[in-house]
Parts: structure tokens; C-alpha cells; sequence
DNA sequence: TTACATTATCTGTATCTACATATATTTGCA
DNA sequence: TGCAAATATATGTAGATACAGATAATGTAA
């Protein structure tokens, strides 16, 4: 559905302006797609989030400080966030001998098997996203890289 | 920047895992964008978003339901924010006569000079979006649109 | 080596959010 | 009419979030 019918407003005061609303509601659309596709499995997005940047490092361990850095939702909360996970026995924290500020986390095999499960309904999620070929994925993609780049 | 950067990671699966997450990153991004504009006048971005849809009521009052439907986000929880915006005295809230059920909501001469000073800040956020041609801004919008057109 | 700045993480607090449920009112129909 | 269903909003609760500041360890320079 056009932004104009999903929000019920019918004009917007320039392209812009549209662009940024429509940018926000389709956001907010994804970040609701994927809620659900966890909500069975018992995680928020960013706990997902963090669980898959782990798994990328595979054995290796990986400071709070890294996976903030690598998470879409850059927030404050790193801490708390693995303190859940480490809660549901997902993954580990120990801390760092060269530095012992530091704290050093790692997915265990429990996490991994989640990250796995829910890999398995990444078809359903997927589906959601059929109207757009290839290509024009590509596009978008392009468009949303040239968007954030600040060229002042 | 590319989202590959953004985020340090340097391949996806493939062009719609890729889109799902540069999406949702320059949804935060804006998010995060619109937030600092609206810091300095004590208003969240859902506040403001109510605000705006009450000014293009004018003088004609709207229920919270109606509120709910115009919103970018579609919360459940639109009373608590109008109870926000009423503690600040910037909207009324009465009951409606026909259906007692229903609660109007109407914004305020105070209401209305926030959000007018809040639009002159309007440049300073549009700045961010300079890299983007009007031709682009609209090809982006239309394939925003198409992305959530589900033609399964 | 001691003091100060820096870095990495954690915690306190207020607020926001999602979800379920409650309350109040109205509608529809037997 | 009277009563169940539907509707509109509000509230309770657990958890998430943003922001400021605390704590602890390390780096650095006199």
C-alpha cells in the first residue's frame, strides 16, 4: 500500500518529507516482521542481533565494546542485553586476562542450535519481500547507502 | 557509508537479507536524527508525530482511535501518550457527547506554537538528506512502496 | 611511581513499549 | 426490553531503552 493510504495522510509537503515518513513506517514494518518471527522462541531483535554477530566470530571471543559496534541498534545497553543471554544459557562471559576491563563473550552450543531453529524460518520472513525483483533490491539498496551519506 | 561498513560486515547471505538490515538501519538512523532535532523541546518522536496529525485536525477535535491510525507507529498504548501531551498542556482531552466511550482530543494555541517552532528546525534536519537528488527521493519512495506490497 | 586522563563495562533512573486484561459504553438482536 | 457481543479507551505489568554517571583497569607523562 502507498504511505499515503498506510498513515491516511494525503499530501506531504515534498518528496523529502514523504521519503522520511515512508523511510520511518517501513522500519518500523521490518523490525515488526522479524518480532514476530522470534516471539517462539523467546528473543528480542537485538538479542537475535547479537547472537548472530556471535556466531559469526565462531570459538573466538569478542568484548562488548566490538558487538556494540557491529549491531544495527548501536545503544548503550550492550551489558544488560548479554546479561539476558547469559541468563538463558545462550552464550558466555569471562573476563579478559590482557585486560581485565574488558569482558570477552562467546555463543555456546545451545545458542548456536537457537540461531539455527530460527534460521529454518527464514523462508516464512523472506516471503514477506517477494514484491521486489533482484534488481530492484539492488536499487534500494544503493539508494538507502547514498541516503545516509551526508555529502555537505 | 555502505551498511556493509556501518556494521563491519563485509557479506550477506544475499540482496534481500542485505536490504532487510540497510533498511532497518536507516530507519534507526533517522529515528535517531529526529530525535535530536526534538530533544531540545522535550518531545519524543511519537509525541511529536501526534502532535502534527492534531494540527491537520485544526480547530475539530479526533478520537484516540482515528490518532492511532494516522501514526507512522501504531502503538497500542495512545492514551498514556496523550496523557504525556495533556500533563504538558498542549492538547485537551473531553469526552465525547454521542459516545461516551470516546475520548477528543483537540491541540492547543501552545501546542500549535511548539510544533511551529519545532518546523523551523525543519532545514537543519533536511540537510541530511542533500545527497539525494528529487528524481532519487522519488524512486526510493515508490520502491519503499512496492517493498511492502505483498503479491503473494 | 604517582597522579591524571582514558578506556571498557556496568548500574541507576526515568521513561517507553508491547501485550494482556479491565472498564465503560454502545450496538444488535432474540 | 434485556443481554451478549462489539467497540473505545485505559490500566497493570514485565521488559526494553536512553542517558547520565559510577566503577574499575589501563595508559601515560612528569
Amino acid at each position: 500500500m502507498e504511505i499515503e493510504k498506510e498513515i491516511k495522510q494525503n499530501k506531504f509537503k515534498d518528496e523529502i518529507h514523504k521519503l522520511m515518513i515512508n523511510q520511518l513506517f517501513t522500519g518500523k514494518w521490518i523490525t515488526n516482521l522479524i518480532a514476530k518471527q522470534l516471539k517462539p522462541f523467546g528473543l528480542t531483535n537485538q538479542q537475535y542481533n547479537v547472537l548472530r554477530i556471535l556466531r559469526g566470530q565462531g570459538n573466538s571471543y569478542i568484548s562488548v565494546n566490538a558487538i556494540s559496534n557491529r549491531m544495527i541498534d548501536k545503544m548503550s545497553n550492550v551489558s544488560r542485553l548479554i546479561d539476558k543471554l547469559v541468563d538463558k544459557k545462550l552464550v558466555e562471559r569471562k573476563v579478559n586476562k590482557e585486560d581485565r576491563r574488558q569482558a570477552d563473550i562467546v555463543i555456546n552450543q545451545k545458542g548456536l542450535d537457537l540461531v539455527k531453529a530460527i534460521e529454518k524460518t527464514e523462508d516464512d520472513l523472506k516471503a514477506n519481500f517477494s514484491s521486489l525483483t533482484k534488481e530492484e533490491a539492488k536499487q534500494l539498496n544503493s539508494l538507502l547507502d547514498k541516503l545516509r551519506s551526508k555529502n555537505l
